[in-house]
DNA sequence: TCTGGGGTCCTAGGACCC
DNA sequence: TCTGGGGTCCTAGGACCC
């Protein structure tokens, strides 16, 4: 058996632990630059506030209810998660936990006596409460798949079942699937969800009962078979090693207002590098891809939104961790991209081909050179760790920054800075 | 005036090889 | 004049997730 555990409305809930007087209040969080609602608190979502729902146009909602609202506050969220996760890993040991997300981990339940899935959920979902602060909700089951459907069912009836569910029995299976509409499950997207209701399909139990030759035709090969196991409790979604590291790295960000010219566009470019790169070394990897893109809105003729993407990717002759490296491929990128007269909203880069950094192969001349440079990165990368972001930065990121993102609701980083600390008195 | 920032997995199709 | 079949690797793009 498997669990998930899921933090409830999450970033709401972290900025309700600092804030105790918001408990009964409606919360959201926007996301970076203040553009999108990205957490609702339940009271939020009763007000009809949509998720993912632009800020600017549920103001009204938000000022008539007196509803408060927050900038993302990422060095926050990314503690709590980890006191989160901490408390998980004590309760059924580090390698049990696969952490799927900020605010969800699947649980490997391989062990743990059937007669007491029940009581087991709820001794996790009290413990993570009292520790942390942070509302979960639990779901148990065979898969992966029926693991989020539980969870569904578990959030969506509070009392009943006191915010855990266990999905076991044919029964209780059954049950669960009929409840569940199609749309809802997990890898059911809008695409495949409108291709099921054309095919008259419309419950998860309906889903369940097709046969996997169709579902091989219909729902993209092998993601509809794998849907269709695990609806049926047969387990194809592995639960991942915790010491996996990523595939690819990115870094890409709306700017605070469009920018036109080169030099800004050449500032976020190298920020968002060196961000990369950081994340590249915090993972012990090297990268043999970059690929630079920028976002333009020309408005043409109108202020429809618009978007159109415009990227180049490189091979890197070496595997490199190097932000100097990586700057002296990526800036004659932007230059490449770049048209004067241009409006650019956005710009990003990402990093792939990714290798474990101790099994570089480069140019044996170069040796001495490397491991210089490798001193200097962990020695940045040291100090901005424990004094605070940026407190070494490239001169290629700029000073002035006018690309930089809105940020006007931010509540303090109570439990990650000295001088931010939440005061008693 | 104002629409996030990450990721994963899969498929199709082209280039190339023998 | 005739012009196969099988394989690999890579990239682009779609769909999905939180």
């Amino acid at each position: 058996m498997k669990a998930i555990v899921d933090c409830n409305s999450f970033y709401c809930s972290c900025e309700r632990v600092f804030r105790p007087d918001l408990d009964s209040r409606p919360v959201v969080v926007l996301s970076n630059n203040d553009g999108c609602i990205i957490s609702r608190s339940d009271e939020a979502k009763a007000l009809g506030v949509g998720m993912a729902a632009p800020y600017y146009q549920n103001k009204d909602i938000i000022d008539k209810n007196g509803v408060a609202v927050f900038s993302s506050n990422y060095n926050l969220y990314g503690d709590l998660s980890h006191r989160v996760m901490d408390v998980l890993r004590k309760l059924v040991g580090p390698q049990q936990v696969e952490v799927y997300s900020v605010d969800e981990a699947f649980l490997d339940l391989f062990d743990a006596p059937h007669a007491q899935l029940e009581s087991f959920a709820i001794r996790i979902k009290e413990t993570v409460e009292c520790w942390t602060g942070i509302q979960v909700s639990i779901g148990i089951a065979p898969t992966k798949l029926l693991c989020k459907l539980a969870n569904k069912l578990a959030k969506k009836d509070k009392r009943g079942t006191g915010g855990t569910m266990v999905i076991e029995t044919a029964d209780q299976q059954k049950k669960a699937l009929e409840e569940t509409m199609i749309d809802e499950l997990w890898g059911v997207g809008r695409q495949y969800a409108m291709k099921l209701k054309n095919l008259g399909i419309e419950t998860a139990w309906q889903l369940r009962n097709m046969p996997e030759e169709w579902a091989r035709k219909h729902l993209g090969g092998v993601v509809g078979v794998r849907l269709i196991k695990e609806l049926n409790g047969i387990p194809c979604i592995p639960m991942k090693d915790p010491l996996e590291t990523k595939q690819m790295i990115a870094t890409t960000r709306m700017f605070g207002k469009p920018v036109q010219r080169l030099s800004d566009l050449k500032e976020a470019v190298a920020t968002y590098t060196s961000r990369a790169a950081e994340k590249l070394r915090r993972q012990h990897c090297a990268a043999t891809l970059l690929d630079v893109f920028v976002v333009t809105n020309n408005y043409a003729g109108s202020y429809r939104y618009n978007p159109q993407t415009r990227h180049r990717a490189a091979k890197l002759l070496e595997a490199t961790s190097n932000t100097n490296e990586l700057f002296k491929v990526a800036m004659p990128m932007v230059e490449s991209l770049y048209h004067a007269g241009s409006n650019y909203l956005k710009a990003g880069v990402m990093l792939g081909g990714l290798v474990p950094d101790g099994s570089i192969q480069g140019a044996i001349f170069r040796e001495h050179e490397k491991h210089h440079v490798k001193d200097l990165m962990t020695a940045v990368d040291n100090i901005n760790f424990s004094m605070r972001d940026n407190a070494v930065k490239y001169l290629a990121s700029g000073l002035a920054r006018n690309w930089k993102m809105r940020q006007d609701m931010k509540s303090r980083r109570f439990t990650t800075r000295w001088d931010e600390l939440y005061k008693v008195k």
